[in-house]
DNA sequence: TTTGGAAATGTTATAGCATTACATGACTTG
DNA sequence: CAAGTCATGTAATGCTATAACATTTCCAAA
């Protein structure tokens, strides 16, 4: 389980801010939402920002250059997670699959690849989007 | 079959400046040494990926921010492909998985979401380089 | 041959994303 | 107290990408 009760000032202001936003959003943006609580500079919201990725609290998306706060608790079983996001509403749903880990991981392993850490984004429309 | 024949100018440019590179080139990299070649302005070289990214003849690295050339003549008979990249020594390795294509797909449509690009990528290190 | 449209190009400026460098402050530990 | 570590503050800079507009090239239809 996640611990979320050490975070410091401006890590728990980026985590809140993230989490109420409920979409990704960029480090800039975050940066204006948090203004009138005292941020100033790009590098006080990526900061926090690299913490909480590292926690595992919240999601870098490549394909975005956005932030996402983490949507399952217990992500972190998952070596590797996937998102598929919508470009219409921005909603962003994470799940894992540990069938496409075991091909993945197959792969690299067959070539002796060492994986570090493994991107998977599906950019399109959602559901409720494409109605 | 992919067809380099009917390449503009600056296309033409760019595509030999990756094929020439092998690996990985950012779009500013690309511009720094085409500036011999009469190329001025990102935007030339923004366009010309562009345009070779929807020939499929480039791919777009989202977790690098840059591009390189298509490894895989046949690629283009995948909807998916998954890039393994090491970053020791930037060398991209190519690949599909039919499986793991599958496996996302299913869970695309178990959802409704309408799927337009899927972008997996490996970061990690090679064979080479791990020693 | 002319003409009109589509696509590519050239150029400047600007917007958006991320890090370097350095100084300061808070807190712990011996 | 002194030293070490981690978080913070601030300014400056660098890297990535697009907007806006003018011009040129090419090709096909009239
Ligand atoms: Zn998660
Ligand atoms: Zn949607
Ligand atoms: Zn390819
Ligand atoms: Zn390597």
């Amino acid at each position: 389980m996640i611990d979320t009760t050490d975070l410091t000032r401006n890590q728990d202001l980026v985590f809140k801010a993230l989490v109420d936003a409920a979409v990704p959003l960029s480090a800039y943006t975050i940066l204006d939402r948090l203004r009138d609580s005292g941020l100033r500079a790009p590098l006080q919201v990526y900061r926090a920002l690299n913490t909480l990725c590292e926690k595992g609290l919240v999601h870098r998306l490549e394909s975005l250059n956005a932030f996402v706060a983490c949507a399952r608790p217990d992500c972190h079983r998952h070596e590797t997670v996937a998102f598929a996001i919508c470009d219409q509403c921005n909603q962003v749903s994470e799940f894992s699959d540990t069938e496409v880990e075991a091909r993945l991981d197959a792969w690299v392993r067959g070539r002796e690849f060492r994986a570090e850490r493994t991107t998977i984004e599906i950019r399109g429309t959602c559901k409720g989007c494409a109605g």
